[in-house]
DNA sequence: AATGAATGAGTATTCATTCAT
DNA sequence: TATGAATGAATACTCATTCAT
């Protein structure tokens, strides 16, 4: 055997990366819960992806339905807050503030892996009611209380119809996960793509008419 | 056929519901598949509801796959047949044509065991791509197709605006579906119930207010 | 190919056994729980042994604790009934019987291969309590109980010392439980083989000689 | 303390118990062994309980099986060496010296944590033959030489009848033995605790009497 | 037509062991 | 000397599927 392993080729069987290992394990979990579903993820299939084994994944996790705590807590969440934020510092219009919320909404989740989590979740919440109650409490409801202030604000203002704004927040949320939805689902299979600036430029238009009081 | 049976009617003990069988089963798996998932439902579970053992599964089914697409095809196609016959008849306004699809789409699959599909198909498009093209085929762009058929009817007539006609019947179906979705997962799991006749009419009078032409 | 296949080798791949299947997985597992410890023991290697593969232990038994269970209780507990009924049916001496149940014992437990349990027992009480206590309840508590009667007999016949009968009973069984776990250790690897007859005895002549009033 | 450190004596933080780590480990491990068997036994659980981490124990011992050996080793082996010499020292009565010996046997092996190592061997001998094999040379084998030589003198001497001695030797081992096991099983699952005082003296009264050429 | 005993491939999980730090 | 992050082989258990009855 030539003495090759004089030059000490050096690749190290493995990097201790404490601090990164649970993003990234978290990340690859998500992708592939989001592609297959939870049940037919397997774990090894989220460590080859994260670049580790299977024993590293239960370093970090107590097991795959806490990994999918995990996802979901640490994925979703932060972006409810981010909305409230821009809500909070708005100084223009209702309506410029609705553009803005949808705007984005699609720029953090419709257009990014997070999109894939409310399919996730409506699919898994029979299974995981403790999560499902979290991500209704913290996401969920979040929303729709956002959503509503919106409304409120532009009710109160004129600018929009006293319509019954606690129906009309989740009706305002319905095309957004439809099209969250269907990146996930029917765009995958051949269904026709779905034409995004057309489809969020329709809603906001029938939207907006529709609850105008012009 | 000769009356060899005349004598020895003798019914044997099974053959007594040689028609109902498949028929049960695919109810049966359609409440299973619908409440827990394709993955999480065993085909023990779903023999025992339907009254039989696992074996006689097989014998209808060949297996659990073709079994979930029998549940698809057998269930959710001929509502669509229905609605296609209701707008061939119809001869009122487009508005009330839209009206009358809300109410039966209601009637049909939101409020039934149905309105199970839409949350299993989504959340099992990318496992089974097959069954989703077909599902897209027959269901999802027949139904984009009757209600384009009904606003295209109403810009003719100057009920609606000239909206795009594509994206916006795809917005009619978000509010329903989203609202059949709700029953199968955080309706069960604590959520805030949605009430269903709020919705509806909020939606309705938005949508159509919406795209009015008034 | 040959028509070979038209001989029908009918070598059916399994046969139904549901009679004989559960006693036969038991013997199996009592066997290599006792040679390995419940721990090393595989269940597919009990599988194996007993002619079957593993998915039929789990038709029979819930898991491997309830298998172990099942092994403890279906084995030893019958043991116990034969010794008390030979109690109740002597008539002669207490020393006579004193030998009989001694006798009785070897040939049921200590040269069968029930001769483990006591071994396997020792060693996974703490693991089991539960079991444990079943066993300390229906084996050695009534075990106790028998030898305490047969020595109370002699004592109130004036054949045996009055010794403490709680202790004695205790005594009596140490010997015969050393010799049994003999077997499952010492012996397989190497230790000087146990002279069963010698070692019995011994110790009946010395144990009888010790309580005797002479 | 004064100011040691200027002189920087440089203590590593390490090192510091470089003797004392092995016994610690061994002691742990004894301790976990004993209470929950072999394969039961993390070597995690072992570290943690010795102070150390799991990479430490592999500093010092070679593996699990290692220290299963380490334990046995430097905990039973001694014993025996002390009851050898005792008999060596003794000038009075082989009953004397046997009543010694028991006693000794209490304080050392029976009292103390070291009385689950019989229990342990017993378990594990068949799995680990050569460790049983030593055990059996060092320990068993020698226990019941010492023991034979003392009833041989009494023998001798006419204290004892000439009973077999090589029988009688194991005999003698019984009672301590289930003693030393009975705390490590039933003991700890409710079974009615052992009046050791009772037993032991029950024991030695009994054989005593039964090998006494009274 | 129906049963249900038996199969065996598939996977979550554990833990002894290694090794970069 | 000591750590603990990372590994990966081992295994209990599940469940879709088969097939003797």
């Amino acid at each position: 055997m030539p003495n090759v392993r004089l030059v000490r080729s050096t690749t190290p069987r493995w990097q201790r990366r404490k601090q990164a290992r649970p993003g990234e394990i978290v990340a690859a979990a998500l992708q592939l819960f989001v592609e297959r579903g939870f049940a037919a993820t397997r774990l090894e299939d989220v460590a080859r992806r994260a670049g580790v084994t299977k024993g590293t994944v239960y370093l970090y996790f107590d097991g795959k339905e806490a990994l999918f705590k995990a996802v979901v807590r640490d994925t979703i969440v932060p972006c409810i807050a981010k909305g409230e934020a821009l809500a909070q510092a708005h100084t223009g219009t209702a309506r410029e503030l609705f553009l803005t919320l949808v705007e984005q909404w699609w720029r953090l989740i419709g257009e990014t892996e997070l999109s894939g989590i409310p399919k996730l979740m409506l699919a898994e919440a029979v299974n995981f009611p403790e999560l499902a109650r979290f991500y209704y409490d913290e996401v969920v409801s979040r929303g729709h209380r956002l959503i509503a202030s919106v409304l409120e604000r532009g009710i109160a203002s004129g600018e929009f119809r006293a319509v019954d704004v606690r129906a009309a927040s989740r009706l305002v949320m319905a095309p957004l996960l439809q099209a969250a939805q269907w990146r996930h689902s029917f765009a995958v299979c051949g269904g026709e793509p779905l034409d995004m600036a057309k489809h969020l430029g329709t809603y906001v238009d029938i939207f907006l008419y529709g609850i105008s009081n012009a």
